[in-house]
DNA sequence: AATTCGGGGGC
DNA sequence: GCCCCAGAATT
């Protein structure tokens, strides 16, 4: 990110800003679509953080202009709860070793989740490989370019199908990820961050904020996503470089805390079955061989919780069982060879 | 609607 | 230590 910090001013010369005394109604998130945002403001917000975006786009590889529609699609799997800087080495490196769907496809998935390395949550990198497989046998390798289609396949869901067309194909869609929430939330609603669970009404929200040409709203995608990245972030937000802070609900009222704070519980990690079966994971993926059932055994102190991650992960097919040396000996782990299907 | 599913970095 | 990160699938 060659870009230093430095924001020109928000351009407080544009007089064509409308009026704020027509207060907002206090539309929540679930609010009636049409009239919760009034034509104008919703113009202006667009405008603002479209131009924005035109100065401040990152330069992520799969923004290339030789980046494929799989790369893309990679990309946004990669991308589902892992941070851009997580993301980037890795993507590099699989879309040089597996530049096409049939090359993934035709990939152990050893290899697989060993290149995923320590992206998290791995089950993500079989499911992109049995989308990889999907997208070779039944769409001669090409990935599709329809929202339907894309859903369809594993590990897509609403928001990588949309994202996909927008970013791969330039489309029409309605991207809402996290920092299009929070943007919304906090523009529209003036609350601190949107609520723990996306209702169909932000949905619709969303949808009708969405620019009617498909390269419009492609742009719009990106730039809103883009803002709330770098700008509007959860924690702390850079009111003073953001383009739309003049039109914002929740600069204007003075920037209120978050109404669902008591309602968020994070996520417990020591000592719960993610940390023993990402223990196992890396162990496994650091092993050339398989690993003897006794040695597994000494990653994690709670040997029944141990053993109930180990039979968990090979039910998700995550690791292999192999069979015992001797009948006095556990069975050995490793990563899966070949695939299940 | 609520749970499960990794891992790391910023604060 | 707590919180969040371009979510999806399952129950």
């Amino acid at each position: 990110m060659g870009e230093d910090s430095e924001v020109p001013a928000p351009d407080v010369t544009r007089t064509t800003r409308p009026r704020t005394d027509s207060r907002r109604p206090t539309a929540t998130a679930g609010g009636p679509v049409t009239g919760a945002l009034a034509a104008a403001q919703a113009s202006a917000l667009r405008s603002g953080v479209v131009d924005w975006f035109a100065e401040h786009a990152r330069d992520l590889p799969w923004r290339a202009p030789d980046r494929t529609p799989w790369g893309v699609l990679v990309s946004e799997v990669m991308l589902q709860q892992t941070p851009v800087v997580r993301v980037l080495p890795a993507w590099t490196a699989w879309t040089a070793r597996w530049p096409t769907p049939a090359d993934l496809a035709a990939a152990s998935p050893a290899d697989v989740l060993r290149a995923w390395d320590r992206l998290g949550y791995p089950r993500r990198a079989l499911r992109l490989q049995e989308c990889a497989r999907a997208i070779t046998e039944h769409h001669g390798g090409v990935v599709p370019d329809d929202e339907a289609r894309l859903r369809a396949l594993p590990g897509i869901g609403a928001y990588t199908a949309a994202a996909v067309v927008a970013f791969a194909f330039g489309g029409r869609s309605v991207v809402l990820d996290t920092n299009v929430r929070r943007v919304l939330a906090r523009t529209v609603d003036g609350a601190a961050l949107p609520a723990p669970s996306q209702s169909v009404g932000e949905t619709a929200r969303a949808a009708a904020l969405v620019p009617p040409g498909p390269a419009d709203a492609a742009r719009w995608a990106a730039a809103s996503m883009e803002l709330g990245a770098l700008v509007c972030t959860a924690r702390a937000p850079r009111c003073e470089a953001c383009p739309v802070a003049e039109l914002c609900a929740w600069r204007l009222a003075g920037r209120p805390p978050d109404e669902h704070a008591a309602r968020r519980r994070t996520q417990a990690w020591a000592g719960t079955d993610r940390q023993v079966r990402g223990r196992v994971m890396a162990l496994l993926r650091d092993a050339p061989l398989p690993v003897p059932g006794e040695v597994v055994d000494e990653a994690w102190p709670d040997r029944a919780q141990l053993r109930r991650c180990v039979a968990g992960l090979v039910a998700d097919g995550l690791v292999e069982e192999v069979a015992a040396p001797a009948d006095d000996a556990l069975p050995a782990y490793r990563l899966p060879l070949a695939p299940v299907g």
